[in-house]
DNA sequence: ATCATTTTTTGAATCCGGTTCAAAATGCGA
DNA sequence: TCGCATTTTGAACCGGATTCAAAAAATGAT
């Protein structure tokens, strides 16, 4: 029936507009002061109608960062699909995620704020499986390139499964954009350019774990050339003339 | 003046009280389900008195924080003063954490809410201030043990200053705290025993920095011993027998 | 000991914003 | 056009954090 499908578009179309219009109000007045009625009434719907999507804020909230977790994931398909070593691709997803962080300050943001017990268990089950369902990709990438690296020699598994190898990455990363959102608490160990200083970790860590090329930890020439042929190569879109990590 | 001075300590203890009546609940109901008036009631005082020590409910559990955080800075005084390589000692910081992790399950979910933008900002300058100076002790304790290796050799800085260095276990072991705590993430790509792959990972890590002496990233039985080693020395009083990081 | 004054405590009232739901509007097939 | 089903509306509801005027307690001068 094409009423059916009809309503079906309109509906996901408003909770586009709902999504859309909930991410504006974050960007511009913060999290803090987000507020149900207004993105409704930016959108003209009443407030119930805002209900008829979602199940509470928290929910809502959910909802958003699955709908920018399918741009990380996009971000990350293209690192896969690079013609790079293994090691340059494992280590583009981090560069992915240092540029996406910059274009999509909120992101993280937000992110860390959903994923915190009171959040998301206010958030429904649905809306949550939908959330993980949208993050899957991500590990299931960074799972493929490790295989694939263990398939070519590139790293020795010992026989550990792809992502118990890639976890180490996953919480470095994860825990740098926890760190930067964190205001002061970098600040007062006079830690500055986190992003760097975490790609710097990070090849420590790929060395540390045997992972071929060997990287030269100390040459900084390198690591930004490294970052810059990265980001022209894939990411041209998001190119700016600034240091890695200068934010903050 | 000496009732000046009673006054003060009865304030104390009052706070002290209601911090520990706070974070009963927060241990038997969950962070979501704790309410401010019960707080008030357990000890025996009108809500408007707990107001006299918290500015807001969000300062209130920053206060927690900070309580709890002066536990873990003597978890890692105890690391620190270990007769052991410095290399030890920085996977003691690990492992201690992990032990803390477990006898205070609460501990990271709450220092992860905390450090959300929305909790951050209701809570009080002061308060903050407070829990970033509770804080501040282990990143120096860190730093420390780090120039050590440095002066003895351990380990070969490049220029870098200590917490440039050790700002890579920092985020490993934040993010591993905080994938712990959300709900189905680590399921969802069948990842266990998390606490034992940070460890694994971590040592990847110190190798790869050219951490002396240099860990074998197989030996599982070595590590195992290592952190039993750590365990028994340094804290008989978090002795249990099961194996790291079965929780969850 | 008494009383005036200051400090502290109290808890009911206020406020705020998320959520609900009965009524109104709209859509749709007969 | 009518009657029924679905959707939208937004004012009312509700829970819980926060406030604040009144009451109680402490202080200290006489």
């Amino acid at each position: 029936m094409g009423t059916q499908d009809r309503k079906q578009r309109e509906f996901a179309d408003r909770e586009r507009r709902f999504l859309e219009a909930a991410r504006e109000q974050i960007c511009e007045q913060g999290l803090l002061s987000l507020q149900m009625a207004p993105v409704a009434r930016a959108c003209d719907y009443a407030t119930g109608t805002l209900y008829q999507h979602f199940a509470s804020k928290e929910d809502l909230l959910c909802a958003i960062c699955a709908e920018m977790a399918e741009k990380r994931v996009e971000k990350f398909r293209k690192v896969v699909n690079w013609q790079a070593s293994s090691r340059d691709r494992m280590f583009g997803f981090a560069v992915a995620d240092m540029l996406f962080a910059r274009e999509n300050p909120e992101h993280f943001r937000l992110h860390q704020y959903v994923l915190t017990e009171v959040v998301w268990q206010a958030a429904s089950p649905p809306r949550r499986e939908q959330l993980l369902e949208a993050n899957r990709p991500l590990g299931d990438m960074v799972g493929t390139v490790i295989a694939e690296a263990v398939a070519c020699g590139d790293l020795d598994a010992h026989g550990r499964a792809p992502l118990e190898l890639g976890i180490g990455q996953w919480c470095l990363v994860t825990g740098m954009h926890n760190l930067v959102h964190a205001q002061g608490v970098l600040e007062i160990y006079d830690l500055h350019e986190p992003y760097r200083l975490m790609l710097q970790q990070l090849n420590a860590l790929l060395n540390g774990l045997g992972w071929q090329p060997t990287a030269d930890t100390l040459d900084e020439t390198a690591l930004r050339r490294t970052i810059d042929r990265i980001r022209t190569e894939l990411f041209p879109e998001l190119c700016q003339q600034d240091d890695a990590g200068n934010e903050h």
